[in-house]
DNA sequence: TGTACATCAGTGAACGCGCGTTCACTGATGTAC
DNA sequence: TGTACATCAGTGAACGCGCGTTCACTGATGTAC
């Protein structure tokens, strides 16, 4: 062969880096193929050699975004402190790089509109961010795992929406108050 | 002139209503002018002649969407059961018709990329349904308001994206005691 | 060590298509006489 | 009441453009001799 051999899966995991901030950024639909390729240094004629089609790029670029978001909450989970992650979660640099922040939060209601291969690596990467929360939960409840992850990707998809600066601060404050009040919400019935 | 008066005003109302419909099943990007058109009984040409833009329709359909969805509550209101109203709308009759229900589930990350024009609409809708929620509250806290306003939206687009029926309805449950238990919160403090 | 060759990652022109938008027009209808 | 006319909501061809995808190719490099 004549490149080395780990060339073509270095290029591979640059596009779908490139690929999986752009999206959670502009949108998945906004985001054009030779855009993408030309981001990560190439044409975009070279695209087909490394995915069958956009859709399965879609696909890698979402659980491997949302791989990276849990990587990222290792060291939290290690402290075992849930009022840490709400607070990091919902910091206001979180709503202003979507690009490096979580996916669900990002781009929920679009998965909801793609394939099924896509919306099954969407599920299996919230389930491994449930069970991340529920480890940190007092009473390692699943439930209110699930409840604490939507007011919070509510919260922050809100917060950007929202074109009032002060009123998106508040969001942030009103989300976190209601997800610590979530973490003891058991224990107090 | 040659048309009763109000029917120019009719056609108009028809194409937002089409609009703020597709807008929420599909995606604002996926819906062409054309094809709206086509849903309104009408051909693309005459869309100009009705709005300046396809993102001046985007914010009416927004704007229109969420009064929309306010008018249907104000039974709620009369009431006055919170209960009621975070049982409405987590039904997965909700979860499962996004083209007639709440357009700030459906579109939040979408607008949150959209121009000034429509995140200022959303905002001011946004703000009346927070007043609603809050008028609903022990407590009239509009900081709980938010919270469960993120909890609902959250749940809802959880429940959309997820590809297992089982944990869908699950995720639904889960918003549900959540909501429920953000309601008593400061109560409780 | 030096040369010839085979490999294949990446190139870029081309495809059909649908997008948002423009514009000269048509033809049904309300109004004026 | 009947006819001529002005209005303008709606038509449909056309625009430039970027989309996802295909494919014949190029040329740098690792390998074999």
């Amino acid at each position: 062969m004549r490149y080395d051999k780990t060339h073509k899966e270095t290029t591979r995991r640059r596009v779908i880096e490139v690929a999986s901030a752009r999206f959670r950024k502009e949108g998945i639909d906004a985001v054009g193929v030779a855009s993408l390729m030309g981001d990560a240094g190439l044409t975009h004629g070279g695209f087909y050699s490394h995915f069958p089609s956009k859709d399965a790029l879609i696909k890698e670029a979402i659980a491997h975004a949302m791989e990276g978001s849990l990587a990222r909450h290792q060291k939290t989970i290690e402290s075992g402190d849930i009022t840490t992650f709400i607070r990091a979660y919902l910091r206001s640099s979180h709503r202003d790089h979507p690009e490096s922040g979580c996916v669900a939060a990002a781009l929920a209601s679009e998965v909801a509109r793609h394939p099924a291969e896509t919306r099954t690596a969407f599920t299996e990467e919230f389930n491994r961010l449930v069970d991340f929360i529920t480890k940190l939960l007092p009473e390692h409840d699943a439930a209110i795992a699930q409840a604490i992850l939507a007011t919070l990707i509510g919260t922050l998809q809100l917060a950007r929406a929202v074109s009032d600066p002060v009123l998106s601060d508040a969001i942030l404050a009103a989300g976190e108050a209601g997800a610590l009040a979530l973490v003891d919400s058991k224990r107090r019935d």
